[in-house]
DNA sequence: TTTAAAATTCTCATATAATGATAAAATTAG
DNA sequence: CTAATTTTATCATTATATGAGAATTTTAAA
């Protein structure tokens, strides 16, 4: 193995379950000698990627507190979007989410709610299902043809959890429909009980970076509301793709 | 250099002005060959630290927004002190600010605004002035002597600036006071006409971890008013220290 | 969908830096 | 201030990183 990657292999302990970790525990994951565990880790904690205090162990440093704020001070997606979306979700009485293409994940950047009927999950940080819900679908429903064969052949049989279709063909159809609305609602795919409906964002070539969606108790709508709530998320989307184009940075 | 260096100094071009790099751009600023750039960038996109799209170059990666949400949903400061400190806002009519000691850094790490008159620009993951203003002094004050001597040497024409002392027994003595009296006030030492007046926070071992304090315009407050709300936040803030001690995670 | 162009990854011989045992130094805690 | 602990530095050996070019993958245009 590279010797990069068994330095950053180190980042990949820490989750939510444990994010603290003594020097003893790291050797006895990962294993190397302490020469090199004590480099690997100065490396990193030099870097800012990791924090260490006094017989309190490791854990993970303030370079992703202060990048995570670099990237939300320069993302016109929520520059642009977040606003508009906080409005719509105060005149619905539901949850604004908004999502962002990560190569391979989709994660929620910002969210606002404004219901007590459903607390949503989603801060920012949080990662979406991928072939699940609203919010992931529309942004599936736009890769390339060539990016939704790579990624369809080792997750054929996701799609077809997801009710996206038993076969390629079928899931390109199925994607084919949604492009085609403009909008797309899911019920119950992440949350029981729960409505989303979502609607693509563009970057300023054009390409899916995004979606944008609403979230709402199935109970409080009907198949109609779903209909209006979709048109109408669909046209703020594409206002909010149009303004990208004209922004300078992606 | 150690290769580690090389390939973490990648992250160092990404800041808020040039957030996006092509492959050439970051060729010509570090200048490896291509097969060693392609290389690095592989593992750190790998690593989820930079994102690329065709066409656009490479920019900071998800795993800053993801540990992000893990460092703040285990971070028992904010899920602790983060409501106390919102309310106290809320009635105060002020700005509420939690920081967070990282080593050399001071970090805000969570902020709420409950007054028009003041915008403060101290969102998470915003360093502030290490030695300047209330939230930083009030932390710097119950640094170990050892630590505070390491930090001093370099840096005596800042403490000199900050008004704490032209040597280091003066700074050892005006700390002193700051640690006597349980909170401290400091007034445009961060924004001109802005008053902040801030506690210390320790973590479970009584270790200095972070600080609590208000910020709020100086036309608004009396010395005596000043002097109030200080013994509120000492108070308050000894309580979710204490609450510290009997809670797991640090 | 097919094809041409561009971007990215792979291969391999050589040079260079990583490794780990131990010694030295720095830092903490009493 | 001193003893104990943690962290960093030293250095010979070994293993991996490097870079040029070839092969492949991916994009974009027809």
């Amino acid at each position: 193995m590279q010797r990069h990657e068994r330095l950053i292999q180190i980042l990949d302990l820490f989750s939510q379950e444990k994010p603290n970790w003594e020097l003893e525990e790291i050797h006895a994951a990962l294993g190397h000698s302490k020469s090199t565990l004590y480099r690997y880790l100065k490396t990193l904690t030099d870097a800012g990627l990791l924090t260490t205090f006094p017989g309190r162990g490791y854990s993970l440093g303030s370079r992703f507190v202060e990048f995570d704020y670099l990237i939300r001070v320069t993302d016109p997606l929520i520059r642009l979007a977040g606003p508009v979306l906080t409005e719509l979700a105060e005149a619905n009485a539901c949850v604004g989410l908004l999502c962002r293409r990560y190569s391979d994940k989709v994660l929620c950047v910002f969210q606002h709610t404004a219901t007590t009927e459903i607390h949503s999950s989603y801060e920012r940080g949080k990662a979406r299902p991928i072939f699940r819900g609203a919010a992931s679908q529309v942004i599936l429903a736009h890769l390339s043809a060539y990016q939704l064969n790579r990624l369809y052949t080792p997750n054929a049989a996701s799609f077809r959890d997801a009710g996206l279709g038993d076969d390629l063909a079928a899931v390109r159809q199925s994607l084919g429909a949604i492009r085609a609305a403009g909008w797309h609602a899911t019920e119950g795919q992440v949350t029981p009980g729960v409505v989303g409906i979502a609607a693509p964002l563009f970057d300023e070539r054009g390409d899916i970076t995004g979606s944008f969606s609403l979230t709402l108790p199935a109970g409080n709508v009907t198949a109609e509301g779903i209909h209006t709530l979709g048109e109408t998320v669909a046209d703020t989307a594409q206002d909010i793709s149009q303004s990208l184009r004209k922004d300078p940075a992606s």
